[in-house]
DNA sequence: ATATTGAATTTTGCATGCAAAATACATAAT
DNA sequence: ATTATGTATTTTGCATGCAAAATTCAATAT
């Protein structure tokens, strides 16, 4: 069966990507008001599909919608990214138990080439090569193990990309020499098809990225302190 | 700090509000199109806002767009039904852990309350009544441990209702005299903050009926493949 | 009877217009 | 200088209009 959904793309949905993209590349920043107007007549459509487009990412929870005030890029505070790991965590502990259930055996040979050119380095300089290969990874897994549901709120929440946008250094929330045997456990879970292994590890990777993002919360709250 | 978010309701949010109770109550049945021009007339209002609400519903799944054909009252199946329990199973027992870090003694009181009236049956018979305490049940524990992201994931999906929708008697995928164990087991565990526990229960609780549903399925399929 | 073609009708996607609300701005009052 | 008040401007929410696409339905062919 093939899928025809996207046969006919209608602005709104056009809309709906350009507005996405602008929002995750930052070229709108959280807390500004966005100009219907103006952005429609850059984008040579008018309000209506627009506003359509806005609504999807309202739903998104990247836009927030005040009546009769307009849309808004949103603004995440530390403790919303925390509550969004503890999404991924089991959101995506529910992908990588549904991924060794189905992987096909063409799949665990692509799965196992993940973090080959980082194998040999014990210490790893190439953070930002690592942040994309960490990204690509865990789309790869939920590519995998989430249909769906589960893979439209991964997808919609924006969960993911969103996560490692808002934290640290390139979006890692820890250092890759640490990151990098959970990872390869993981596969290595995924792989055997132990389930039960693989949403274990998963969540337990996520859980302690978590841990690290409270620590901060908490430092900066007694530097806060201090400065007051 | 005072909630002004609802102060104004535009016509889209009833409209929205509206047709989502037409949804569950099936007043629009699964796989009817929907006729925006007559429904708009009957709610008095113009496409613009109705559309608008379908758009909402879109996200949320309860409705499917089709490109240049319209809008069309969204159909699960029962293996989609499993996906959606899954759902449930790592949502809310987040939901529950959650829970149990957050509850207050108030809301322990009122926890303890639920399925009091169903204390000294062995064998409930009003399975009417019980469901619709299940329904409470499962909305006052997410209620306590779900905010934000995964508030919105467990309304805007309408995992919760929706669940009860489609399977077996009353909704119920297990008899009452079964779950009310696990129940009791899960307000003892979130009323003593235990919030290991509270998680673990509620998952167990969820993945029964989820192997319920399965066997179901695979009853099903032996049916139809000796009737074929 | 069933299938095919083609016009008539309906529906969709989008732009536009407009009243009401919100905002910005200028002037007057403290 | 700051606050208040009134007015002009902009923006929002919604209805409406219209072209293009989809659907219906009748007439014709198989």
């Amino acid at each position: 069966m093939v899928n025809l959904g996207a046969e006919h793309e209608n602005l709104d949905h056009k809309a709906y990507l350009i507005l996405k993209n602008m929002i995750i590349s930052r070229k709108l920043l959280p807390g500004e008001k966005i100009p219907q107007e103006k952005l429609a007549q850059d984008l040579g459509i008018s309000r209506t599909p627009l506003v359509s487009a806005l609504k999807y990412l309202e739903k998104e929870k990247l836009v927030e919608a005040i009546p009769r005030r307009g849309f808004y890029v949103r603004l995440f505070s530390k403790e919303e990214m925390i509550s969004i790991f503890e999404l991924r965590e089991v959101l995506e502990g529910l992908a990588a138990r549904r991924a060794a259930f189905n992987i096909r055996d063409s799949q665990i040979q692509k799965l196992r080439r993940f973090f080959k050119q980082f194998r040999k380095s014990t210490d790893i300089t190439d953070i930002k090569g690592y942040a994309t290969e960490d990204r690509r990874f865990h789309n790869f897994v939920t590519g995998i193990g989430a249909k769906e549901f589960l893979k439209s709120i991964l997808e919609n929440y924006n969960i993911i990309s969103y996560s490692y946008q808002l934290v640290s250094l390139e979006g890692l929330v820890r250092p890759p020499n640490v990151t990098i045997r959970e990872h390869r456990a993981i596969i290595d879970a995924i792989s055997d098809r132990d389930a039960d292994s693989a949403e274990d590890l998963m969540r337990q990777h996520l859980k302690r990225a978590i841990a690290i993002l409270r620590q901060e919360i908490e430092s900066e709250r007694q530097t806060t302190a201090k400065t007051a």
